[in-house]
Formats: C-alpha cells, structure tokens, sequence
RNA sequence: GCCCCUGUGGCGGAAUUGGUAGACGCGCUCGACUCAAAAUCGAGUUCCGCAAGGAGUGCUGGUUCGAUUCCGGCCAGGGGCACCA
C-alpha cells in the first residue's frame, strides 16, 4: 500500500482498466464515513456502519471513482459453481451478495404523456397493479420536486428517515401523490396513480415499480395506509377465488391466476411468460436479468493509499496521467491536522499543467481504496520485481493460489474483488485466467471474554483474577463485569500476549498447543487448560528418545523378530499414513492425536527390537517436525543424524504395513452390540456368522429363537434379526 | 422477515460411502514410587446400576436389519442479507 515500488505498478494496472472501460468516473449517492471522512463501498458497510471506524454512515451525492465490477455480474457468480475447494458458505455469500434475479422491465405511460420504465419479477401480477411508485431519487420525482415544495420537502423527509439503521424493518411506508396517473398498459382506459415512495430504491432496477398490494407485503403495506385497492390475482389450489382474501399478510405462494382477464386459470409461470410475451410483442417490455451487485467504489478522500493517476483538466476533461510522469508518488511533507483529505491541502501535489494541452490543470487528489491493492498482489508475487505490472509467463506460471487461506469476513469483500481483478487483468492481457484462487480455507477466529472495571474501560486478562464465575481487579480486589467472549481486539483489550506462555513452556508447547484441540475453521475461545498436557508431552518426546540407548546406529536394517515389533512397525507406518491425509487437509487437530497414539505405542513397545524401536522414534520425530520444529532438530540429532530434518524427506508409508489382515466384528442382536472379535480378512460370511451366534450373550438375547434374518457386512458387523 | 451453518461426556473435540458412539487431549478418581511433595508410571472415567443389564449424539416423528450420519416438524446458539420490486 505504501511502496511506490508496488503502487506505481497499480497505476499502470488502473490506466490500462481506464482504458478498457473498466473504470469510470460518476457522481452517485454513497455511503460517506464521518469519522473516516471517507466513502465507503457499499461491501464496507456493515450494519449501516463504517467496516473500520464503526461510524453510523451518511448518504451523499458525490463525483468518485468506480470499478464496473457489474460488467462481470454473471461470470461472478455463475464462476461460483466451478470453484469446488471453497467453502459452501463463501460460494454462497458471494451468491447472495450479486444478487441475481430475472424480471420483466417494461413501459408505463404517463399522463403527462412521458414514460416510465418499471421492473418486475411478477408481471403475472399486472392485473392486481393499485399504483406506480417512483424512487425518491427517481429522476422524474426530481424534476417535479422542482415546481412542487410540497414533494421536495416529502424527499427531504425521507432522506432523514436514512438508509443508515437496521430499523428499516420497522420504518413506516410513507408516499407522496404526485397527481400524475399511469395507464395500464393493457388497457389505457385503466389510470393507476402515481407516488412516490420511500421504500423504492433508486440504485436497483429502473428505480421505479409498479404496486401489487395483494402477493407484495411492503406494496399491502403501502396500501393499507393510504386506502388504495387490494385485488388478489393469484389464488392458491384449491381456495375459491370469490372468497379469496389478502388481510394484513400478502400472498407470495404459488396457485393460478384469478381476476386478471386472459390470464385467468394460468400457473404462475405461465401467466408470467404470457405477460412478458405480449409486452415484448407490443414493444413496451423487455425480460431482463437484474443483479443487486453494484460497481465498486473505489476512491477514498485520504492520504495514504496508491494516488489515482488521473489529471482533471479545464479544457480536455478527465486526462490519464502519461507513462512517462508515472509514479505519481504521494508527497513526503503532508500535514495530518487538517480537516479532511490532508492531499487536498498540500500546497503542490494538485498543481500540474494538462499532459495535453498545457493549461494549468488539478491533480486527483483521491487515492485508491486498499482493497486495491490486495486484489492483485499474488499475481504481482509471482514475479515481484518486473518492469511491468505482471511477467505474464510468471503469473500464467504460478497462478491460481493452489490454497488461500484467510478470515471468513473476507467472504464478499477481499475474495468478491479479487475476483473481479483477476477477470479485469484477463481481459486487458496481463493474465490468461479468471479465478486467482483454486483452493480457499477459511480459518476461525480466536474469541476471549471482555472485562470492563467500574468505569467501564476495558481491562487487559492480565489484570484480572478469575474465581468461579466472578473475576477481580488484581490489584484492587475489585470486582470487574464479564462481557461476552469476542474476537481478540487491541480496542476490547481482550488479548493474551503469547510471550509469556512462550517463556514459560517453550514455542513448540505452544505451538503444538494451538494445533492440538479445535479444527482450524472453527471459532475458538482461548483457554490455557491444557497447555500442560502439551509441554509434558515435549518432554515425553524428549524422554523417550533421550532413554532409549540400545538403539543400532542410523540406517540399518530393520527387523521384526518378535509381535511386538511387528506392531510397532504396523503403528509407525499407520501413524505417516493418517498424519500425512491429516495435514493435507488441514485437521492439525486430527494430526496431533494420531502422533499422542504413536508416542504410546512406542512407550508400550519396549519389547520390540531396537531397529523397529528407532524407526518408530524417528517416523515420530519427522511427523512432529512441522509443529514442533525445535524439538524435532534435537530429537533428530540425539538419534545420531548428521543432516537436518528440514533437509530430510518426508517419510513414506509401506503399504504392506499400514494394511491388516485380520479384522474385527461387531456381533449386533437388532441393532445392538452384543461382542465383537477379530478373524482373518476375507474369512467367509458362512463362518462368521457361525461364529457371532457362538457367543453367549448372543445366545442369552436370542433366548432360544431361531432369528429371522442374518446380515453380515464383509470385515465390519454382523446383525441377527429376531 | 428471508437464506445458511451448528448442536456429541465435566471440558476441547474424534467417528471413510448409514455399520462397535465418545479416538486423542484436558480435568477428575484410585493406586505405585517417595519420609513427604513435585515429576513420572499404572488403572479407571458418558449416565443409571453392586452386577446382569438398560438409556444415550438438542427435542420429536419417520425411513432402515442397523441412524451422530438420510428425511419431516420443532427448539436453541451463531453467521449472512435486509424495503432488491
């Protein structure tokens, strides 16, 4: 973010975008942070507040810098089904977040005698239209808010009402009549008024609709409120249209069309093609594809982060900064007291003439949203030092990311413009692919409890004293309130700093510590039970490699002359088997307690020869070098190795070992165990079975029957039905 | 409101495609060693029961010879979206 070295890179990336149409310039209502004092993209937003500052963000009208993220609305998200290592869940946020749905768009005209472009996803429902309504910010509604102070102090109104709080659930419906009417268009002779509303979106669909109060709960509401006519269109099999009534819930199921003149009879489906049919034919209506995506805003009023490489000038307009005056680099001699964009009040840097006409000109003095510069930076890693931004042999190399792995709150922001990035770089030839990450893992976060003292700053654990349920100020004695367990925060001050663990058992207990209990994707609350049990297993290791002095030396010959070392060999190779799918595939945890087993196994295996001993303790020490590297390099070197493990393969398992050749039973009387016992593989279900009835608690539970039925599943369970 | 995920001992958590529920660790109990303690080692530890046995994976139905696993309904916790027409 703050390299030139990497920034200048980012804008030759931008200019190229620029260039294909992939940027542009537009004013638009945005989501502004008062704290920040910066807009936010609509991805930044959470809750309604600010992603960084947690500010209650505003809503302004300004000119910014837009990535056409939409230009790839479809590939986006049809690109989702492909990506078969990523989680269920991002796959389906991101699904969530573009929003797909299919509709009708079509024309009203007005009395004024204009028209009106409306969207839809139930043009069956045409007949149960009572209203149009427009959008606040709808166009139409501005240029009639220009005569009428009523209708602007009614926008006015609603503008306050925000688009900030969740408490748009319960925000009322409020309209304006604007005495206009609107004919339907089957049958002109029939004038639906015209509103305007609160609840209509200027930034989806045409940002006007038209209202069916009968299958559309906020339409009902908004009729409900100001008495306008509820007509049911769609009745559900099985109910008499003539007594079908809509109260205070609209109906959104299926069933067929009812007073709705040719439609009358039809599915759902049906009447919504005949609609769609007939309007496309009078050319007045086209079925279309909307999205709830919308382009990525992307510049930012502050001073760090990469300057957009832009030149607004009197006279040519927007101008790209020349290759030749790239990088534009951010001044070293900034003044950070200023009230807002402190590259706005830098006495120089917005001083340039035009590149192409000479005239005194203003520099962009926005720069780029971080984002940016996260969306690339694994192409541009592949070959980090290139003239240009991508060696493109480098990045067709390297790319995708075999395994990413980051928070799950990237979801849509980081992963959804990455995304898009990589798509924008295909398409103006610095990449030949369209999905930067193959393989995606997404990690929990580590949660603790908060403290607030009795004026009600946060405390660090470390000054706190926890007995039972109640916790105390160390050096008050004080009771201190317990808030809820949440993700580490500097601001929450609910952080365990790990050094002093790390003193206390060494970085390889606390490693394996880390590793040992809950899978990586799950949340975890950080406890130090448990830490111990860790750093006795260090020394355990340590024991048993250290005590063990009748071993041969490296390299030798391994022999099995007894059962005991035949296990152990059976355990050493099933424990590199197990371990090595275990990593793959990131279930430390898994990994962890089939290397406890194998420390067990060798600690009962003192009775095998010293040559399967030394392989067991050497399989051991390698499976345990990538969580435990310190301990691994002295285990590595007590057992007389010259070489490092992290110089030593990864050991292999024999097939011949890890396979059994005997198995063992369960003996099921209905379902419920009754014995197990073990047989040679493969032994025929005849003599199972003829074994499983010999037990005597199967006998007891049979009680002399003869059982119905016998099932035997080869090498796992027997099942005798009665 | 809509969509999604999760629910297993005292605790963290294991259980290929439906086939011995509770691996492994923590904690706890008992024992050995010790003058004693720590460390270490051994045995036990889902619940009820002396035992035989019975119950048991949020609750409740179902499918199946057999369900933590599949299906329906409900409950609880968490997450995403949220006036998207």
């Amino acid at each position: 973010t703050c390299d030139p070295a990497y920034y200048a890179q980012q804008q030759k990336l931008f200019l190229a975008f620029y260039k294909a149409g992939l940027v542009y310039r537009s004013e638009a209502d945005v989501n502004w942070d008062p704290v920040d004092m910066t807009v936010l993209a609509n991805e930044q937003v959470i809750d309604g507040r600010g992603w960084r500052s947690g500010a209650l963000v505003e809503r302004r009208k300004l000119s910014q810098w837009f990535f056409r993220i939409t230009a790839y609305s479809e590939e986006l998200l049809a690109a989702l089904d492909g990506l078969e290592r990523w989680p269920e869940k991002v796959r389906l946020m991101q699904k969530n977040w573009i929003g797909r749905s299919e509709g009708l768009r079509f024309q009203f005209t007005l009395s004024s005698g204009e028209k009106l472009d409306v969207f839809t996803t139930r043009p069956d429902t045409l007949f149960g239209a009572s209203f149009v309504a427009l959008s606040p910010d709808h166009p139409l509604t501005q240029r009639l808010a220009k005569d009428n102070p009523k209708l602007e102090a009614f926008i006015a109104e609603c503008r306050r009402t925000g688009t900030a709080e969740a408490e748009m659930e319960k925000a009322e419906k409020l309209g304006f009549d604007t005495g206009l009417t609107a004919a339907h268009p089957f049958d002109p002779a029939w004038k639906l008024p015209v509103m305007v509303a609160n609840f209509v979106l200027m930034g989806y669909g045409t940002g006007a609709i038209f209202g069916c109060p009968a299958h559309d709960q906020r339409d009902l509401d908004f009729a409900r409120k100001y008495g306008l006519v509820v007509t049911p269109v769609v009745v559900p099999d099985g109910t008499d249209a003539a007594t079908f009534a809509v109260g205070k819930e609209a109906y959104v199921g299926p069933g067929r069309l009812a007073n709705s003149r040719f439609l009358d009879g039809m599915m759902v489906e049906a009447a919504k093609d005949e609609v769609a049919r007939r309007l496309e034919a009078a050319g007045i209506g086209q079925r279309t594809v909307q999205y709830r995506l919308r382009d990525w805003l992307a510049s930012r009023q502050r001073a760090w982060g990469c300057p957009i490489p832009m030149i607004h000038c009197g006279r040519c307009g927007l101008v790209p900064v020349p290759d030749s005056a790239l990088p534009v680099r951010l001044p070293d001699d900034l003044d950070f007291q200023v009230h807002g964009n402190p590259l706005d009040a830098h006495p120089t840097f917005a001083k340039v003439t035009c590149p192409d006409c000479g005239s005194d000109a203003r520099r962009e003095t926005d720069t780029l949203d971080t984002f940016v510069d996260s969306s690339w930076y694994f192409a541009r890693f592949t070959d980090p030092h290139a003239e240009e931004p991508l060696n493109r042999a480098a990045a067709d190399y390297w790319l995708p990311v075999d395994q990413y792995i980051g928070g799950i709150e990237h979801a849509i922001l980081h992963l959804l413009y990455s995304r898009f990035f990589t798509r924008a770089m295909h398409e103006t030839g610095f990449v030949g692919l369209d999905e930067p990450f193959a393989g995606l893992f997404t990690q929990g976060m580590v949660t603790h409890e908060t403290y607030t003292g009795a004026d009600g700053a946060y405390l660090l654990p470390e000054q706190v004293e926890k007995r039972g349920d109640k916790a105390f100020l160390i050096d008050t004695d004080r009771e201190v309130t317990i808030g809820p367990s949440e993700k580490m925060s500097k601001s929450k001050k609910n952080v365990v700093p790990p050094m002093g663990m790390i003193g206390a058992y060494g970085a390889d207990a606390i490693r394996w510590f880390m590793l040992s209990d809950s899978p990586p994707e799950r949340d975890v609350d950080w406890s130090e039970s448990g830490v111990e049990g860790c750093w006795r297993f260090v020394n355990r290791v340590w024991r048993l490699v250290d005590e063990a002095h009748d071993l041969p030396p490296p390299g030798g010959a391994i022999t099995t002359a007894n059962d005991a070392s035949k296990a152990l060999r059976q355990a050493s190779h099933r424990a590199i088997a197990a371990v090595t799918e275990h990593l793959s595939a990131l279930r430390f945890n898994s990994a962890v307690a089939q290397l406890y087993t194998l420390a067990n196994a060798i600690q009962d295996g003192a009775a095998a020869n010293p040559s399967a001993r030394r392989e067991a303790l050497e399989i051991l020490v390698l499976l345990i070098a990538p969580m435990m590297p310190h301990l691994a390099e002295s285990c590595w070197q007590a057992l007389g190795h010259d070489r490092l493990v992290a110089e030593t393969e990864w050991p292999e398992a024999d097939p011949a070992l890890t396979k059994s050749d005997t198995v063992t039973y369960a003996v099921q009387v209905n379902g419920k165990l009754r014995a197990t016992f073990q047989v040679e593989k493969g032994t025929n279900s005849e003599a199972v079975q003829e074994r499983a009835l010999g037990f005597e608690p199967v006998q007891r539970t049979l009680e002399g029957k003869a059982p119905k039925k016998i099932i035997v599943v080869p090498n796992r369970v027997v099942n005798i039905v009665i």
